[in-house]
DNA sequence: AACCTATTCTAATATATTTTGGAATATTGT
DNA sequence: ACAATATTCCAAAATATATTAGAATAGGTT
């Protein structure tokens, strides 16, 4: 091979890699998956994600530098968004990839989620049925600001710490269908479980936000009811 | 957040990551995209990737530990491959990614490719309808070894680098179409660019073998005519 | 203009990865 | 047993990445 045709071709690797370094790091993936639910700013990210702010800064520039965010300044605040919606999806087979064939990855999202399939999650379509039949509630348990950047139309937003103290709002008779950030969420599954040890009839919905989206189901950022 | 949570939650994140440090690296994908064309002893991969055989054999235990790459031991030789098929998808994915949304990336590709959309290259469907009329060459410009591992049925094979000197076997009339190893590989392209300067009616196969394989194609690994 | 705040930048340290050359290991063939 | 060979293992050096604390910057407010 001539030196100047292995140089490019060691170029386009090297630029191949950058999409792999980007993903080669735990926070940047939570960061990823926190900006799958909607832009937040720098500050946000690191009290949601565990980080110093300084330290999420630079995981940001990061992630810029491989194209999978974007941001804009609101005045003093600069918000962080995914690049698009590709991205998320992305994302979601990176990590369907791991714990498909990694037994420690299976192992660690079994730790973390439970048995979640054990749960019987609804597929984003059957949940279409079932709202056109109606007599379902579909309960969103993420965090207020991620449900007030986007959520299912009808989703009524109970954040998953305080669904203990707010179990009353609930309506006692209904069927309910929890979702949360996505496969790899505990929320939804937590709030099940609490829900049906409380004699709730309750589901989680299969992939959470993200798959609902990629479904092309509707999302709307209007305020809940 | 309790601390057993966060603790579980981390190392979630640290498994999603390993995929993507195993991919974080040029010479690893480099292996990979080789790979993609069948097993390889170390030795081979080393001189394909123009690596010392040391160094292929840690990133080969990079990439085994991700679960991307398994391997089986034929006497004193070790054979390795991809462990799925998913593997070369998914590889691809990543590099559609970056050259999608990095602008070195594509560039990067421009460089050592050409301009390979010019060249009006041919999908894998219509190479099918094309070879069912009759009247179409296909042609393997890769190494032997990897048309050995496994070709498109009826392709005849000349190494890129034999081209030029064994034009004289081509049929004068026929039209080519001409794969290598996939879309980043310059084999094709270049073969084309050759043919068409001699006069020869040429295109190259969109995708390479990869391509053609997820497309459900046949694929064998008898010698050729 | 002075001050406040969110973010980025900088420099330093700690940690991880890459690469190399050579030793060790495993298998085959004599 | 011994020699030959492919591969892996090991230790060291070079390079890259992650993280932190604090300084610098940019926009907003008083």
């Amino acid at each position: 091979m001539r030196a100047d045709e292995r140089a490019r071709k060691t170029a386009l690797y090297e630029q191949f890699a950058r999409v792999g370094k980007a993903l080669a790091n735990p926070a940047r993936l939570e960061l990823l998956d926190l900006l799958a639910q909607g832009e937040r700013s720098v500050e946000e990210l690191a009290a949601a994600a565990g980080l110093r702010v300084s330290n999420t800064s630079a995981q940001l520039r990061v992630l810029a530098g491989a194209g999978l965010v974007a941001s804009r300044r609101d005045g003093v605040r600069i918000y962080y968004r995914l690049a698009d919606q590709n991205v998320s999806a992305f994302t979601g087979r990176v990590q369907d990839f791991a714990t498909s064939r990694l037994a420690d990855a299976e192992q660690a999202a079994r730790s973390y989620l439970g048995d979640v399939a054990a749960l019987e999650p609804v597929a984003p379509d059957e949940l279409v049925r079932r709202l056109n039949d109606g007599q379902v509630l579909v309960l969103d348990v993420r965090p207020e600001a991620e449900y007030a950047a986007g959520h299912i139309p009808g989703a009524v937003n109970v954040p998953h710490d305080q669904l203990a103290a707010r179990l009353a709002e609930l309506p006692g008779g209904a069927d309910i269908v929890a979702y949360c950030r996505g496969r790899y969420c505990v929320f939804a599954p937590d709030a099940v479980r609490q829900l049906r040890a409380r004699g709730f009839s309750a589901w989680p919905l299969a992939g959470g936000l993200p798959d609902w989206r990629h479904a092309g189901l509707p999302v709307t950022a209007q305020a809940s009811a």
